[in-house]
DNA sequence: CCATGTGTATCAATACAACAATACACTTGG
DNA sequence: CCAAGTGTATTGTTGTATTGATACACATGG
């Protein structure tokens, strides 16, 4: 399995575990890991990023009480097929809302023209990733 | 002083005296605050918003820290002249970019075409504040 | 002068995140 | 069968963040 699938930033406020949620969520909605794909150990992902198996697990079984996941006993975890992955174009854009809300008040604040920002995210998504 | 000039939300995971000071820089760098401009007292926004008045200081103080605010001793808080407010547009936006990366990854993750998320972009930020 | 308004230093309480070290139940490949 | 691989429950510790309650120093206006 590939460990380097899931992002982990230490240093950002945000917790370690939730980060990783958040990226399922993200992937599973958007097809990259697709019903009965099977995700890298738990002491995989924290050997790869230094941090402790727990917290994997953690956000393991987070993404399982979500329905995101399933647990295979003794194999490992599995992307559910109850998660009806590949959602619908307009289902994942209103996972991206809150991030455009907070984008939009922020702009504000800075009384910075729409098409400025406009330009500089379409430069950024237009990048080779 | 207008208590309602600052937004702040107890629910959100972001702590609350973060919140005003990311507000004051953006408000301050968009000139909506002005060098010499006198900020709500510190019981005011905590009133307002019944928050501790302590969390306000602390925000007031970090700003202060990083050369938004200047204090007057037994009067209140103010916007810095050495702040220099109204900054470039370029530094402005630059302001935006931790937060432009994120959505660009978030994108990417959800596996949404640029234009999709460009055009809902537009729309909130064409609509009337 | 002094009541009233500033901001804030200090201490405490609470919650949370992450880590560490085990031990356990389970499955699979040899 | 059994070694090696899954995830996880448990307990404890550590460090940090956040908020709160209180008391204090200072400046101003009447």
């Amino acid at each position: 399995m590939d460990a380097s699938l899931l992002t982990v930033q230490p240093a950002s406020p945000e917790p370690i575990y939730r980060q990783i949620v958040e990226q399922l969520r993200r992937l599973i909605a958007g097809g990259q890991l697709g019903a009965g794909d099977a995700l890298p150990s738990v002491r995989e992902v924290a050997g790869f990023h230094a941090i402790n198996p727990m917290t994997v697990s953690r956000a393991y079984s987070l993404a399982e009480a979500e329905g995101l996941l399933e647990r295979l006993r003794g194999k490992g975890m599995v992307v559910a097929n109850t998660s009806r992955s590949s959602q619908s174009e307009s289902r994942r854009l209103a996972m991206l809302e809150p991030s455009l809300q907070a984008l939009m008040r922020q702009t504000r604040e800075l009384e910075l023209p729409a098409e400025q920002v406009l330009r500089r995210l379409t430069a950024l998504l237009g990048e080779q990733p």
